[in-house]
DNA sequence: AAAAATATTGAATATAAATTCAATGAACAA
DNA sequence: TTGTTCATTGAATTTATATTCAATATTTTT
């Protein structure tokens, strides 16, 4: 018998996942609060007794989405190219192990992407390094010769909106399944 | 001096461009009609004027991606992978000149996509083939070579996808540019 | 120029959805 | 056991937004 204090938690957690997946199906501003009681199997005034507003909410997952993203670093790869691949397969192994984890990867784009996004949720969605973090990478790739050549910003930007394309189909149709992470980082390798 | 036919036409033109703009940038339920009219410079009451509701100028603006998205053919390609190669650049090409062409990609893939789409608007929207369209195509260049082993529908949702990923970004930032087109292509090429 | 048709506006109305709340039931502490 | 606190509900309220409408201006037709 878990304590009121788990239970708590627990609940807030169904919420939680319940709005994750209708704000990545539909979006933030499509998805009625009593879509997500219904999902949550519970009544819209509950909900209100575990979040004070929608927006709380939505704030509360850009939050979640911004610690479970601890991407791996670059650890000890040999050659620039193995980044990306480790990288890939890492993030499609995830996605594939846990449902929540692709669906995040889409909320988290589309917080920091959308104009309707309030404006305090989409400063949390920020911190989130994306695109960036590969330049290096790249550059380093680029004089060692495992990564193609071209503008390293533009490059890291091809990969990593590849991947988010991809994820959002998968998000979406799980059933469709994941592509091979390799496919992917041809788009970066050097020929 | 335009004939009142032509304003009539200019008018609607002017506030599905901007409905356009900010369904992409904002999406379909987090964008008022208030919105829409002040980008429009018009009063909401005019913008009833010629739309009946909200929904179907959503209508009207997938029923106009439908026509437009006239993909060119696999014309007269030596190699599976040159269709490819022609595919992407052409389209990225046609978003560089024409921004609505971006937008209007986001829109459909939306339209088809979110389970918000009123369905008769998704029927429409899903009208446009587009992963499907590209699998015999891939079959064909892995027999002959130029293309990548590998389940074909998984290969060409890859490529696709990615395509998407990358509309995204851009219909949401075109500062930043379009990546080549050949660094795409690299998902499907054979190495 | 007068009449008729169309364009245009913004405030009034209707609708939809978020949020509140008073009431009830269940678990806990005494 | 009994009182107290927390969980839970769904209907009532508020708020946001789509839609309508009566009034006015502009253009076209006769």
């Amino acid at each position: 018998m878990p304590t009121r204090q788990e239970q708590k938690e627990q609940r807030r957690q169904e919420i939680m996942y319940a709005a994750l997946d209708l704000f990545v199906k539909r979006g933030y501003a499509a998805t009625k609060i009593a879509d997500i009681a219904k999902a949550a199997s519970m009544s819209v005034g509950l909900l209100f007794h575990y979040f004070e507003s929608k927006e709380k909410l939505y704030e509360e997952l850009v939050k979640m989405g911004l610690q479970g993203t601890a991407y791996p670093g670059a650890q000890k790869c040999e050659h620039a190219i193995d980044f990306f691949v480790q990288f890939a397969e890492q993030l499609f192994t995830y996605m594939r192990q846990q449902p929540y984890v692709a669906k995040m990867f889409v909320l988290m784009a589309d917080a920091q992407r959308s104009e309707g996004t309030p404006e305090h949720i989409r400063e949390i969605a920020m911190q989130v390094n994306t695109i960036e973090q590969f330049v290096p990478i790249v550059e380093w790739g680029q004089k060692e010769g495992s990564i193609k050549q071209g503008d390293a910003l533009a490059l890291s930007s091809a990969f990593w909106c590849s991947i988010q394309g991809i994820a959002e189909q998968y998000a979406a149709h799980p059933d469709m399944g994941l592509p091979d992470a390799q496919w992917i980082v041809d788009i970066v390798r050097a020929k």
